[in-house]
DNA sequence: GCCTGTTAGTTTATTTTTTGAACTTAATGG
DNA sequence: CCATTAAGTTCAAAAAATAAACTAACAGGC
């Protein structure tokens, strides 16, 4: 049982059931002393104090903080930085990008590789990359624990294979299975929405929440839902899909086929479009904004149409699922104009009176690594939590 | 550890996590086999055995079903209906009613106790009626194993204390710990829709669902989800509070104080109001279909407009959530005339018509026994499931 | 500066739980 | 009737968890 026994190791996936669970807890709830940690998982002291040992020899886990109260001073165990490394890549940029994440998240190298649409010809890209990007960091390599993809549109239940991508003219492609058999490293593929909303949940703002739901806003709208410390991802992986419903009943028609989608009016894309119809030199959001604050009536009107959208199903996502956070990422745009504000009013007075301001709306500029820094944490994701429902 | 030096054990509550953890397994997924068992908690066919053997001998499981195959059938394991009683009361109805529930969710006892307003003379009641509810049937009182309260509001997230009910008047009132200090049975609280929803997912026809959302349709709306086979409450326990949530903007003023609520256009409260302000002598549902069947413009309107809201939030809730089911629960009222086909065509058309036709929705007519067995199963879910996040 | 109370974490013998591997059982299909 | 298949059982050996007594590290009072 002492660490000692289990010597050097090469791979990280032979951890006892009760390892797994401890990794899995502290990457749930965050850095917990060991007395918390035997608490929460029902366990004794006794029991904890030799799984830590274990895990932190073999370099899994760390002691970071001291916390001083009455008594002595708790020590709190954290993922060790280098103790697994992650690879995302993001299909949603050309050139695509890759990044190698350690355990706590944070990007240690970056390349990119050419798009293609040919799956066949991406795994070959990304084998192709893989050890250029690994070599930039000793021991990533050995400690390579997954690899995730992050891409526009429907996933399977499995995290393995892409039910439908309009971008990628996709239908049907197991994407994971083709990247594993070509690189050897187990692979999970995602929605792009879902991968922000988990490397939020694992790594970002939202790393204390059990319920959230996280909107990325950009020129479409995405979500994704965590619920009891997971994603959710629907029965057919389909939770979340915010875009699409519809907000304005015989509202302007949408690619999707129906009328009146959220995607219609309050996509950064559909603002723009807006804004071009009505004449408009605005070229992106800001510049609106700007348009707006000296009182052209036209870009106030358009900012007013997809603020109240936005707002409105922000509310109806209050309603519906109580999270104790909405999280709105966005790459470009600004939310504390005109926009921002009518959607927070219009989600406020969408809500049930008495639960009004329950719900903290929270935006959150992101760079542009968000994408692969959100596959690779998908990876992360599967190898804490565990694709399994527990 | 065979079952002999466990003896005759008086009350339920201490198995091992094992035991636990098989209950919670069957509870969720069904009557199954051992292998299956083993393989789906990930323990050996040897350690599923004797685990399965000792709560055989306890009376807490039973083999049912043999399933034929190739090689050696396999044998059912399933809980044994006397393997644990359990209480429910609705405190929806005057006089409240209590039922006595077995282990799988048969109503084998009813009573009623006068309804009041005050918590303490609520515990009493419960604690003056339970010995007579208890003695309808043998060893029921010996396996007790939890007591469920039903009521219209609002429930904290220990399900111990309403937040706030309109109906009974109250705000924090700790129910909970009231009866269990009356009566000495675990006691645990719950809104009347979550109710009706866990009794469905253990006993009813959601029994296989992992992910589904139940809408009980009634003089109001009530909605609650089941995600990875738990209830979900949401943050704050309102999660499911699609009644308030604005469907017809600027529509008419609610009770809650906003305007255009789906309980103000589709509840059937709201529907009998509607028919009376138009001046129809429709005193149901029913009287209001067999109206429009005769070509009643005023009646189709209503039906319509009704229909075309509900049809609406529910295209939302799949949107959003993308439950694998959604069970439309109903005492009164019919889902096969107008009303209904409106309210599908609307949920169709209102989803992402690559979507469309992929969540099943389902209507069910229940009985007046819902609220109180719905309460029971609250204490069920509890034994089982665990108060715990998982 | 020293004692006391308090809580964190460790040690070790002991108990409980789980496993591996060989075995028995109960069917199907030639 | 016999080979094949798969379910479930048995039992010795191994692994994991516990209880209880222990040490460690601090705060605060004197």
């Amino acid at each position: 049982m002492a660490a000692k026994t289990q010597k050097s190791r090469r791979n990280i996936e032979l951890l006892t059931s009760s390892q797994q669970q401890l990794l899995r807890v502290i990457g749930q709830s965050g850095p917990s002393s060991r007395t918390v940690l035997a608490a929460s998982m029902g366990l004794s002291k006794a029991a904890m104090s030799g799984i830590a040992r274990d895990l932190i020899s073999l370099g899994v886990l760390r002691e970071t903080e001291t916390v001083y109260g009455q008594g002595r001073p708790s020590i709190l165990l954290d993922l060790h930085p280098e103790g697994a490394f992650f690879v995302g890549i993001s299909l949603i940029e050309e050139p695509a990008p890759l990044v190698l994440s350690d355990f706590n998240g944070n990007v240690v190298a970056r390349r990119t590789m050419p798009l293609s649409r040919n799956p066949e010809t991406i795994a070959e890209m990304i084998a192709e990359a893989l050890p250029k990007l690994l070599c930039e960091r000793k021991d990533a390599g050995r400690k390579l624990a997954g690899l995730g993809i992050a891409l526009s549109g429907f996933v399977d239940e499995k995290q393995a294979s892409c039910v439908q991508s309009t971008l990628l003219g996709w239908q049907d492609v197991p994407l994971a299975s083709i990247v594993k058999h070509k690189t050897g490293i187990d692979t999970f593929i995602e929605n792009d929405a879902k991968a922000v909303a988990v490397g939020e949940k694992l790594f970002g703002s939202a790393r204390e929440m059990q319920n959230f739901s996280i909107v990325s806003f950009d020129n479409g709208i995405g979500c994704a839902h965590f619920v009891g410390g997971k994603l959710y991802r629907g029965n057919h992986g389909g939770a979340g899909e915010i875009a699409h419903c519809t907000i304005e009943p015989n509202g302007s028609p949408c690619r999707c086929g129906k009328r009146g989608c959220l995607d219609t009016v309050a996509s950064l894309k559909a603002i723009k479009e807006m804004a071009r119809a009505e004449g408009l030199a605005c070229r992106s959001l800001d510049e609106l904004e700007t348009e707006a604050s000296r009182g052209n009536v036209m870009a106030i009107g358009i900012l007013h149409r997809a603020g109240s959208a936005l707002g409105l199903a922000i509310a109806h996502l209050i309603q519906f699922n109580d999270p104790g956070l909405i999280l709105i990422t966005h790459v470009e745009g600004r939310f504390d104009g005109l926009f921002g504000t009518v959607m927070r009013q219009a989600a406020e007075a969408n809500v049930l009176p008495r639960c009004a301001g329950r719900t903290p709306i929270r935006t959150q500029r992101v760079d542009g690594d968000v994408w692969a820094r959100g596959a690779a944490s998908i990876a992360a994701h599967n190898f804490l939590i565990g694709p399994n429902p527990c």
